[in-house]
DNA sequence: TCCTAATTTCATCACCCGTGGAAACTAGTT
DNA sequence: AACTAGTTTCCACGGGTGATGAAATTAGGA
């Protein structure tokens, strides 16, 4: 038990790092998070997070490395046709928030991209890689960003509420009925018809 | 400019504490905030912010006071009938984070909720007064939670793409565009019809 | 068996933290 | 001039921080 040498296979010790990191930093928040209450929580000496991680930021980039449930879900909705994919998309994110461990890289993700530039990266390339692919498929390139922008505030407006501050309504119903709630909005920010930009030409049709 | 007695008017240096946590509460987040750095950017030693907040938490709740701008803004939204009410309500809403003074408490309130149960309090605090209100004049009292917390989930959404992070689309555009965009979703879930709810009665109608 | 590389522990550095108490100073009253 | 109440500064405590570098230990290949 006790003793310094290597112990159980390689990265075995990593992973239980990591795993209280996620869990320190989901909850108590980045900043508040220190390196050896995370080695603590992880049975671990705290040089060890050193010797993996380097520094707090390495750490923290580790952390928010996407579960590869992402890929999968999202990319299901993305498939659908036009018409359905809104709902799917919704019941995608319900989904992810539900589960436990990819929950807490999410609420990492988001409450540390307001303060660490790093998180904030992260937080684009989640975006790009996932809202905008649910968008891209059969719709005109000179919208999809900003339909894209608009399911997203949808998306995260939910997450805030029911997932992050646990407040309102949107926090105690059942997620079924939480989609059925949000998914016409998203429908509509996806393919619906939208108000005319600024920088809009007139429409041709 | 140096000596220790009185110096200017009474709560002169307090407000200038409040000011600068305003700050960096907004800026780099409430835990790696600390008194030395708040009493240095006010120019004033860091016993006197002791002296004033007693705590950092006191000087936490201090700050999170919201602005009186607050009960202006959105009362006046809440007063408009019942069919411009959603706009008017995003409106208002876009007006107060424009203006940075509120953007800073706003963002303070926001990013520490999740982690301070005095600043979640808070928030649940704004959010009965603030969004509550628009919704309680001319609806059934059944469904008046439900629809301010689906109102709630479009706006935060919106602040955090916006505000928060400046991520997408909505961070880049001006904010009458803003509006028109969010503004029928927002007044849907004012006014619309929602689908039935696991609780609801059949609709007598 | 010896050697080598990887892992874990230990000890420590220099620094910042929140809090609290005591002293110095100011202004106003008597 | 003496006193009082309110402010501001100074100082110090105990403790926790992130980050290293060196030593100790293990496992595996030659």
């Amino acid at each position: 038990m006790s003793g310094r040498g290597p112990r159980g296979e390689r990265g075995e010790q990593a992973d239980r790092i990591l795993a209280a990191a996620r869990r320190s930093f989901a909850t108590r928040g980045y900043a508040a998070t220190s390196l050896r209450a995370v080695a603590l929580e992880a049975g671990v000496d705290p040089g060890l997070v050193h010797y993996y991680f380097r520094t707090k930021t390495g750490l923290l980039e580790a952390v928010m490395q996407p579960p590869e449930a992402f890929g999968a879900a999202v990319a299901a909705a993305a498939e659908q046709p036009l018409e359905q994919r809104g709902r799917a998309f919704v019941q995608a994110c319900l989904r992810l928030w539900e589960d436990p461990a990819s929950a807490e890289i999410l609420r990492a993700v988001i409450l540390t991209a307001a303060q660490e530039p790093a998180a904030l990266q992260r937080l684009r390339q989640l975006f790009s890689e996932l809202v905008l692919a649910v968008v891209s498929h059969g719709l005109p390139d000179a919208e999809r960003t900003l339909r894209a922008s608009l399911i997203s505030t949808q998306v995260v407006g939910m997450v805030m509420n029911r997932y992050i501050w646990q407040v309102g309504d949107i926090a105690a119903l059942p997620a079924d009925t939480v989609a059925d709630l949000l998914a016409p909005t998203v429908q509509h920010y996806l393919a619906g018809s939208l108000p005319a930009q600024p920088g809009d030409r007139p429409d041709p049709g």
